[in-house]
DNA sequence: GAGTGGTCTAGACCACTAA
DNA sequence: TAGTGGTCTAGACCACTCT
């Protein structure tokens, strides 16, 4: 057996079917039959391929009539818990600007519920699929200046930057707070999502906090609406 | 084979497990070896159950060392009803049309994952403050055919619909899932809420299970973006 | 080394959809 | 009625964890 699940590699490549063959919404996916005949493989493989891709949201499947290409090609986030959110980066790539110590302006401090004037090391991160595709949420990303030491360590890639900050500073999360609010899209972010101005956009506001419960890192992220469903699943 | 997979029934049991025996975050599950026994069931619907359970967040499992039960999300406490949520529902009051049996438009049933043409009690509500104020929230709600016998005794009112259901039927929830993203208002929404057309709007879709794990109820929410922010704050 | 969960095969029957 | 995806069985080998 390789060293890649084999489902993986399946989903892969439908992912990039799907991308190089530009099919649209609605448009059909070959039948299990015809994927475990093409890529030699189990039907069992076949469905663990089609589960992940169904589970991205990327297609639809229904009993008797087959499987699509989803209306929307949105990411979904499920599971605000902390390391379900460590984790969601799993198809993205975040492409990241360089740290810079600044100070908060009057307006981001009120957005963050800290005080103007304190300083923070703040850089921007456009996250976009891997392979091509529009971005799909830009970052403003503000890290405490006791991570100093480390912040020109942090690297653009799959990797969430908190997960890297617990790697390289030895940091744990303890607690996230996140405050989800539908916004008209700025001027800024309009360009760097290339969308319309006024557009509505998802935006997360998330405070991160270390177990001592002192204050680790807060994020300022925009979604494109149609780009971008965040999911709560919970249990008594 | 019975009407309802017998992996959603071994899920079942596990919960039921999990909440009897109290077991708290860390507590070993069975392996899948016992479980096979112990339901003589096959190994595959052992698995799909624990990746049902998983889904849901309840378990953990890792290769070579077991499943154990989650870490619980700290966003329980928030669930049990939808006033304690949301923020703003003490001081405010949920206007309602009367219920009537409708079968679901193909746009409507792809909102809510469901089949088109499937019957649900329909009833659309206004959520205003008390005293004077503009709209908070237009909500379209859906409650399942079982409960006709009690569906013309919901009432406006400061209670949430789910919480009267439960009075009224003896109904417990079992699972909320929820779904946000951000919209542009349609024209319905925008008279009812007396804003702008394509105003950014928070659009909230809530399914409600209850303990047994059917679905008994399910609601469409648009707020204005600028008069609701949805907070969640999660501990590990 | 023993035991765990992860991946995978080759079958089977079933519920549902669409022609 | 033919074909689809959903469920399920009985096996197998593997990567990983713990002792």
């Amino acid at each position: 057996m390789s060293r890649r699940p084999r489902y993986l590699e399946v989903a892969e490549a439908l992912r990039e079917d799907m991308r190089a063959q530009g099919l649209g919404p609605g448009a059909p996916l070959p039948t299990e039959a015809q994927l475990t005949d093409r890529f030699r493989v189990s039907r069992f493989t076949v469905r663990e391929a089609l589960r992940q891709l169904a589970a991205e949201g990327l297609i639809r499947r229904r009993r008797g009539s087959g499987t699509i290409v989803a209306a929307a090609p949105a990411l979904r986030q499920a599971l605000p818990d902390a390391p379900a959110l460590l984790q969601y980066a799993a198809h993205t790539q975040f492409r990241l600007s360089p740290a810079r110590l600044e100070a908060l302006t009057p307006a981001t401090a009120r957005l963050l519920g800290r005080a103007a004037g304190e300083r923070w090391y703040h850089l921007r991160g456009l996250r976009v699929p891997e392979g091509e595709g529009e971005p799909i949420a830009v970052t403003d990303v503000y890290i405490h200046p006791r991570f100093g030491p480390v912040v020109d360590r942090l690297a653009s890639g799959r990797e969430a930057l908190f997960a890297q900050l617990g790697r390289l500073a030895g940091l744990e999360v303890g607690r996230v707070r996140q405050e989800i609010a539908a916004v008209a899209a700025g001027a800024a972010d309009a360009r760097d999502l290339r969308i319309g101005r006024g557009t509505p956009c998802l935006r997360i506001v998330r405070q991160y906090f270390d177990t001592a419960g002192e204050i680790a890192q807060m994020s300022c992220s925009v979604h494109p609406g149609e780009r971008f469903t965040y999911i709560v699943d919970s249990q008594r």
